[in-house]
This record gives C-alpha cells, structure tokens and sequence, in this order.
DNA sequence: GCCAACGTTGGC
DNA sequence: GCCAACGTTGGC
C-alpha cells in the first residue's frame, strides 16, 4: 500500500471541499513527471493532501477508491501514444489535527533532505516512501493507516 | 536536434 | 508583486 503526495491550491480545491464532496476526481495535473506518478498509484492508495499558496502543509488524508485512468475531459495521447492526462477518484480519511507538516518543518528536517516535495520545484504529484509517509502523518496528526 | 522565448508554478 | 525553477513550444 503506497502513499502519495497532492499539491492542491486552496483557492481551487482544498481538503475541506473533499470532506464536503465526499468524493472527488483528483484532476487538472498537467505536469509529465506527476502524472508518471499518478499512474505508478493503485486503487486503495493513501494520499496526503499538501495545500500550496498561504497554508503550505498537509491539511488531510485521503484514499484513491479508483485506479488511475484517461481523464475524459482531456483525452490527450503522447507521442508513443500512450494516456497523457491521468486521474483517480479520492476519498477522505482524516483531517489534519495538528499543522506540524508545514513546508518549513519539512524543510527543517533533514529526514525529507531528499524528499521531492523539497527537491524538485513545482512537482505536483509524488510518491512518498513509507519512512516519511509515517513523519508526515505523526507531524498532521493523522492516523497511521 | 538545439535552444531561445515564453508560460506556469509556487515560495517568498 | 517578484522571480527562480522548470516545462513546453517553435523557429531554424
């Protein structure tokens, strides 16, 4: 069971709207790195959802219930003809209950020195390996499954 | 195939 | 609001 990092802008979709939804297609990742990770994601997956712009820190938890497929709404191909745009359909977990996972921390601690959140500007979707998966969520306050 | 120009993201 | 870091595009 793999868990992934979400970029979302508070002012387009926040952890808050998820709870509200109840369920959500995670679109609108353009960027061929993150979408290479989304297709790497297997229904059952855990996501930490990180919200950019003033808040800067992982505000909730969520579960893919889908496997990533063709966003019909961009039903693009690349060159090798392959699906370019990828989404899955997310769930919520849990809320954050505490703000400890915030970008500064992160930052702060040379545990996630080679965390791509950190390294790799501007990546909105990634995989996050079990060790760090298990700080983040100690730092949320989240639930650890 | 190279690379300059341009657009976007996202922290500050 | 600024701009660094990056991806993409298009002329050649």
């Amino acid at each position: 069971m793999a868990t992934f990092l979400l970029k979302t802008e508070p002012d387009d979709y926040r952890y808050a709207d998820l709870q509200r939804d109840g369920r959500t297609v995670w679109d609108g990742v353009a960027n061929a790195t993150a979408c290479l990770h989304m297709r790497a994601a297997k229904a059952g997956d855990a996501a930490l959802i990180y919200e950019t712009g003033g808040h800067k820190r992982v505000t909730g938890l969520a579960r893919l219930v889908s496997e990533p497929y063709a966003d019909p709404e961009r039903p693009d191909l690349t060159k090798a003809g392959e699906i370019k745009f990828v989404v899955f359909d997310l769930e919520p977990v849990a809320e954050a209950t505490k703000d400890g996972a915030t970008l500064a921390a992160i930052k702060a601690d040379p545990r996630f020195g080679g965390f791509e959140l950190v390294t790799q500007s501007r990546l909105s979707a990634m995989p996050v390996p079990a060790t760090l998966d298990r700080a983040l969520r100690a730092m949320a306050g989240l639930p650890s499954r």
